[in-house]
DNA sequence: TTGAAAGCGTTACCAT
DNA sequence: ATGGTAACGCTTTCAA
């Protein structure tokens, strides 16, 4: 038996048994069809081969890709995910911290989520820019976004820029507002306080996006360009501006974020922020591998990664 | 052991545990903050409250409110889903059959997947119309689908329909079509040869969608409406049709199928036929979920249960 | 180089 | 009503 398990599970003591045995090893397992009981080897090694993903709700746009390039790269990988959604809701998250533990995850990773929880297992957050010891955070340039996005408005001769910003509770809307602010500061664009309005509902829809913009445009209307906090927001405002009477782009230019599969689609096309989301994803999923496979001390010590956006530009943004 | 085994997993033979002795257990499981191995349970059990889930894969539209309502409806019963995806490669199809072994799933759910394996637990199909023994399978009534959709066309006075079929792999390609030919018949609509083309590549955007009515523009212009085997495929038509100088649905009426949410959103936003989808996936979900608490007597035999499309109006197709 | 045996943390079967 | 104990199928240590 310990024989059969050392050859059969590749372990490194396997190397000191000759390889005739290890061939009659191998010859006999395929010939009884014999197949090893994961549960068994999980409950002694006290590792499962699967990986803990926790993620707001399993949304059009925005999650699929992150998903699927989690999903492509740990299961290459013979990891199964153990996916979790919250929908923001605490006690869902306080839950999901008891459903790792049980499953006996060999890492997390928490999808646009503020962990309240990390564990002595590997950890990747992506999106989530806080900050906690022993977790490696894939985040954005969140600078370089803003950046990009207000010199595309700015060159085009914008200075009057309305911004949506992100749900209350999205964990990226404060460092991406900050990041705009100082942006704009460069730019001498000003922000006034009623051209700024805020994503409220808890859709992942184009519902919280149009009701935005009809907020601001009772508020302002001396706008000439909208920066929205993603895609899906952004085709709620273009409709909005639509109903008010507004053409998009030629009274308005929108700028949306994200750059999801839709966004070349609509029409409007989208002028977008990119996010490489789906490249994320598999980058979440290679560095909890690559945590699992290497040296322990990897993992000690909060890492960021930095991943870079890119404009996109669609349809044409006209000066006003 | 056998007490507290008894008492915490609810088992049916701890009502004969005087209730004093279950309250200490209790106590004692709190105090201790006690959380039972799931591993260990699951090994002597040889279950593992998870169930596998395969889908060609994690794509906009279709797949994410299937999946989203599964996992909404299993997480809830404290069961994970052990997701993979197969790309229609048959190679993975077989490998999923492995995994879903190893993993001791405890039934299995194939969205839009032809299972090339029946094992000896509860199985429940999404769109998959070739049914097998002790399978149950979720199916869409094709034929209504079809009878609402040239229904519409026929009263709105098209006679000249172009369809595109789904992909050849697709695995509601040819039950879809049929159900269309026979719908035809009905109205007495001719479906001529070069006024109907197919989806080719394997993608889960627009593009097929695109190319297929490219070529149908190459052999036929003599159509007033546009069937599509799906939404991502009428939004490429639309494209299509709009490089080709057609307006739609001035001049030619298209009509999409599935209604995902992008649909709605689309300009000119698309009629459709709906296929409800997250309900799709919750009544897989809680159809295993009865299977699995329910007597093994309901497993056996073939199910099929039918859920019913819907006529969505959305641009107003104009009558040629 | 190989084998025996001790667990991993449950559950379920028997006794009591 | 309770408790002892043998599995479940593997990995790993220790001896041979």
């Amino acid at each position: 038996m310990a024989a059969i398990s050392r050859v059969l599970s590749g372990s490194p003591t396997a190397r000191s048994i000759p390889a005739a045995t290890q061939e009659r090893i191998f010859a006999a397992a395929q010939q009884l069809n014999y197949r090893p009981n994961l549960l068994a080897r999980s409950l002694r090694q006290g590792r499962s081969t699967s990986v803990g993903v926790i993620i707001p709700e399993i949304s059009e746009g925005y999650a699929t890709p992150i998903l699927a390039g989690i999903e492509e790269t740990l299961s290459a990988a013979g990891y199964i995910l153990v996916m979790l959604t919250h929908h923001h809701r605490a006690e869902v998250l306080a839950r999901a911290q008891q459903i790792f533990a049980e499953r006996a995850v060999d890492a997390i990773i928490a999808v646009d989520t503020a962990l309240p929880f990390v564990g002595p297992i590997p950890t990747v957050t992506v999106s989530c820019p806080d900050s906690r010891p022993n977790v490696t955070n894939i985040v954005l340039n969140h600078d370089r976004a803003a950046e990009l996005a207000l010199h595309h408005l700015y060159a085009l001769g914008h200075r009057e820029i309305a911004i949506i910003k992100g749900q209350p509770f999205s964990s990226e809307t404060e460092v991406r507002w900050n990041a705009i602010e100082r942006a704009a500061a460069c730019f001498g664009i000003a922000l006034r306080p009623n051209q700024v309005v805020q994503l409220e509902e808890d859709l992942p829809t184009s519902e919280p996006g149009y009701r935005a913009t009809r907020k601001l445009l009772d508020q302002a209307r001396d706008f000439s360009a909208l920066f929205a906090f993603n895609d899906v927001s952004a085709i709620g405002a273009v409709m909005a501006l639509h109903d008010a009477g507004l053409r998009v782009p030629n009274d308005v230019s929108v700028l949306g974020f994200d750059d999801i599969a839709f966004a070349g689609v609509h029409r409007p096309a989208l002028t977008t922020i990119r996010q490489p989301l789906h490249e994320m994803g598999v980058l979440a999923a290679t560095t909890v591998l690559k945590q699992l496979g290497g040296i322990p001390d990897l993992r000690s010590g909060t890492q960021r990664m930095i991943v870079e956006p890119e404009l996109i530009v669609r349809s044409s943004t006209l000066k006003r």
